[in-house]
Order: C-alpha cells, then structure tokens, then sequence
DNA sequence: CTGTTAGCGCTTTCAA
DNA sequence: TTGAAAGCGCTAACAG
C-alpha cells in the first residue's frame, strides 16, 4: 500500500511537504502543490487516518448518536454532510435504556475516536450532556420534538379553517401543556381537549374513546406524532366519524405513513436540519460560531383538514 | 489522558505486557492479566485506536453500507451486534447514484479505514462488490428483497383460508413473475393478475383500479411492498369493498405503517438478519466460515385477512 | 517555501 | 512469562 514516502519520493520532494500540499496547509507553493497533489492521485494513494490522527490529533470523525434509526432523513442530512466535509461517521444506536446506559458507561474511548458528538432524535439528560462534555467534545443535538414551530403553525391552520373547538393530542413525555401558546395563537384552551398519548397507533385510537365519551367532540384534532394522527383517523372513521368532515386531523410530525393516508402534517425539513446541526458541529470544531439559522418546519395540507 | 505506559508504570510492568493482557492475549499469566486489567479500569484507561491499529495493521471498525436508512431495524441489529463485538460502525449512506458513484470513487481510504464492509438492502453490482473485494475487504450482503420464501409463507395463507383467485403485486424492479413457485404452492396463475407496481401508497391504488377493470375481483391481493399493501386496502375501502370481507390482502413485507392499519404481513425479523449478517463477517475477518443459518421470515396474521 | 527531526501510543519481534 | 527496542505512517516544530 502506498504510503506518503512513496509519493514525496516519486514526487521529488519530502514528506512533510507531500502533507502539508494535501492537506491544503499554508507554506507551499502553487505549483509545488498542484504537482504533488498530481502525483499523489496518479499513484491512487490514500492517506492513513490512524497514522494521520495519531500524530495530529485530529481524528477527522464525528460521532452520531441516534435513538432509533426511524428518522431516516436526518440520519441521511448529517451524514452525507460530514462525509462531504472529510469526516467519517461513528454510529451508536442507543435502541433502549440499557444501550443508552452501557454508551454513556463505556464514553472514555470516545474522546480517543472522534472529534465531535452529534445527537439525533436522542433527548439527552443533563448528565448525559455533561458526560461528553467532560471528554472536551464539542456536542450538537438535534431534537426532534421542538413543538412550538409545530404547534404554532398547526395551530394558525385550524384556526384559519374556522374551527374553534380544538383538541391537542401530546406525546407523554412532554410535560407542557403549550396553553399560552395556543392562547397566543388565538385558541381558547379547554384542559379535557389536552390529552396526552403513547406515541403510537393504539394510543390515537384511546384518544378518540376519552374524546367520544366528552359530551361533543372538537371539529379538529391537532396530533403530536403521526402514529397518533393515524390512530385518531382509523378510529374515527370507523366510528362512522367522516375526516374531515366532521373532524380535521393535523398532524405535528410527518412520517411515511401519515403523508401515505393523506393526512395534513407540519414537516420537518429533516434531512436540512441533519445538514444543519452538522454545520453547527464543525463551526464548534473551528471554534466558531454558526451563523446559520435552522431550517424551519413548514406545513403540508393534506386531505385531512376542512374548514369547519 | 492516561495512555498505555501510564498503565504499565502504575502496574509495574511494562507497556507490552498491558497490552497483551488488555487483548487476552497470550503470553501472559494469569494474575499478571487480573492485575493489570484491574489497574487499568481504575485508571479509566481507554486504549488509543490509532496508535493500535496502526501499529497492530486491524482497525477494529467496519463500514456499514446502507442505501436508505428506511429499513432501522436492520441497521441497528448489525450495530448492535457490531458494537458487541467491539468494533467501531462507520455508516455510509449511498442514498442515490450519484452518492453511490461519488463512493465508489473514492474507495481506496476504506482499505485502510476498516476491516470489513457489510452492504445493508444495498443491491451490489459486480464491479461494485469487485471494487471492495480488491481492497481485500470480505464483503457481506444483506437483501432486503428476497421474496421467495415470503411470497411462499403469503400463498401458503391464502391457500389455507380458501382463497383461489389471488392476484399478485410485485414491485417494479422484479422482473419474475414467480409463476413456478405460485403453481408449486397450488395457485392457480391467471396472468392479468400479475401487476407490477411502484412501491408507493400511489401504485397500490392505481394497482385497484387496474383489477376493478377486470371481469372480476380476486378474492385476495399479495403485495411486495407494505405501503402497496396501504394503497390497496385504502383504496378498496373507499371504493366500498370490505376488506377482508370482500378481499383479503397479506403484505410480503412488514414495515410500521403495515402493522399499524392491521394488514397482515411476512415479517423480515430484520434485526436478527442484520445480527447474522455480522456474524457473518466477523467469522469471515477470522477466516472461518460460518455455520449459522440466516434468520427466516414469519407471517404475522392479522385483520386483512380472512377465510374466502 | 522546503527539509529534517522527533515523536504520537501502540504492537511486535527478539532476547532474557 | 516478561521486557526492551524497533517501528507503523503520519504531523509539527525547528531550521535553513
């Protein structure tokens, strides 16, 4: 395998200028560079990372951290970002709490792997966050639960259909109820129409049972996930309930299966938003600040949804 | 940060031997390896990669090729199992041609990156598997498209519940038509009722449309893909046909949105797939071959199908 | 602008 | 069973 003192022999000059050419540092000259980097290509060298790093200290690879590979699209972004960057792309799936645990026990040989940690649809504790911290690795998450855009938008589209009698359907580790955000928006909040749901099918079809036995039901559901906006839909339309006829279904998150049954959803952007956070990432690792602003959700209007 | 002679000093030994102890090999006595690997946890050590698979030439990591990051599970068993393994995943994502070529363009850096490429519902060509086998990397493939033996378990169900009109939807890069197979189940092939389909939500509807054309109706609908499989059963529903009253429908595969409207499906135990598939490579980078054989599919009952 | 000289932190002979 | 020494292939001072 050609190593670099091959090509600085074949090239006529030293090792140490056959990096500096290929790595773009200043102290070459022009033409020195472009020959080298010439050469190098002809003799199809490829530079060794290991060597490379050892040496350096840069690793030139990013962690990526991931709950589940479900959000296919971010997990896409941020690679195809960091590849185009020159950085190679550690995966940890942390699938359950046990995964989650053993990761952050055995984090020490992160700090020797990567220069950076990005965490995608993974919340992380504080300690957790701190935990890398101390490994001195810079850290960018993207979560993938940011509400408010969602809400603000889903809500500002009901609200222009007319409908006034709104229901909120949350996933259950979200805390808030969002009330002042709906108020804001121009929503008035009735506490029995915020529910919160297992992010899953079965749990928008238990959603539908609370609502059906309130004594009416609301004219549009606003769902956190789009396993909920499906069950919500299923059960209604089995109950005989037409969408949306009588009730309009949003959608806060737009996986396959919810643009598949034409429900209207507010979408992530998700692959721009792995591309982000990678740009974020790197800005950290130069030591920069991102300029960047995130891309932002926008809403998709779909069968679903009706005037009231 | 603690590095091997560190450990070696704190031990009273030298660096050599907290290295053989620290990897089982061989070579060192018993206690000696108890003690040091004692020492060395204390001290938090982590080993250096670089330094080790630079010195020792294996790398402890391998590049997982993935065309799409649509199929989780399957990712993340051959993670896991990876990882279990103590080796480092570095992902790929080849999402389109041009991500694909841009890769195999820029193979020769895997050589020295990693020990060994698993290609995950990436169908290789031969240049392509060739590509990796020159860099003397074993390659292991899954598909995630072998439809045979679920297109089996799906007409053994059919057959079970009665059903002799069966239509078949495969998706559009097939080019059988698996009639052998079909008639070796005991189908009876009828040949406009073998349709091809994009695998979309779309194509299962329009896949409707063609059999509502038809002289007749079959009974029973196989589809390749699981959101064929939603477009069907939607678009029969709205077309006022029971399902499965009227017509039955398995899906030969088994994604979240299937299960989620309750179609029953062959399910791919993609988890324990991507797991053996590691297993695979592992005894490959070992020289052995390897015994176990891959995980098979099942058929998961559900409410889209019904006895004729 | 370029070359020389030391390592980076391990693994691997080769001796002891 | 253990240790000493010699690199693995680079990058980073330091000279020139």
């Amino acid at each position: 395998m050609t190593s670099m003192s091959d090509v600085a022999r074949a090239a006529g000059v030293s090792a140490a200028t056959v990096s500096r050419a290929l790595r773009g540092e200043p102290g070459v000259s022009e033409a020195t560079r472009r020959y080298v980097t010439e050469v190098a290509k002809r003799m199809r060298y490829a530079i060794a990372r290991d060597a490379s790093s050892l040496a350096g200290g840069r690793r030139y690879a990013v962690a990526v951290l991931t709950a589940d590979v479900g959000r296919g699209d971010l997990l896409a972004g941020a690679e195809g970002a960091l590849r185009a960057a020159g950085y190679d792309v550690l995966l940890y799936v942390l699938r359950d709490a046990e995964a989650r645990a053993r990761f952050f026990e055995e984090l020490p040989p992160l700090g020797r792997r990567v220069d950076g940690v990005l965490a995608l649809s993974v919340t992380l504790t504080d300690e957790e966050s701190d935990a890398i911290g101390a490994l001195d690795l810079p850290l960018v998450a993207v979560r993938d639960d940011d509400l408010r855009e969602a809400l603000r938008l889903a809500a500002g589209h009901v609200l222009e259909l007319g409908h006034r009698d709104v229901a909120l359907v949350l996933p259950e580790d979200v805390d808030e109820s969002y009330d002042e955000l709906l108020v804001a928006e121009g929503l008035s909040v009735r506490p029995e129409w915020t529910l919160w749901s297992s992010s899953t099918v079965a749990g928008g079809e238990q959603v539908v049972d609370v609502l059906l036995d309130g004594d009416r039901l609301p004219t549009a559901v606003v769902c956190g996930s789009g396993q909920v906006a499906l069950g919500v839909f299923l059960r209604l339309r089995r109950d005989g309930r037409d969408v949306p006829g009588d009730v309009s279904i949003v959608s806060l998150d737009g996986p396959d299966l919810v643009s598949a049954v034409g429900i209207t959803a507010v979408e992530g952007a998700w692959r721009e938003r792995g591309e982000h956070a990678v740009g974020q990432l790197l800005a950290a690792l130069r030591g920069e600040a991102d300029d960047a602003k995130p891309p932002s959700v926008h809403l998709v209007v779909r069968e679903s949804t009706a005037p009231r």
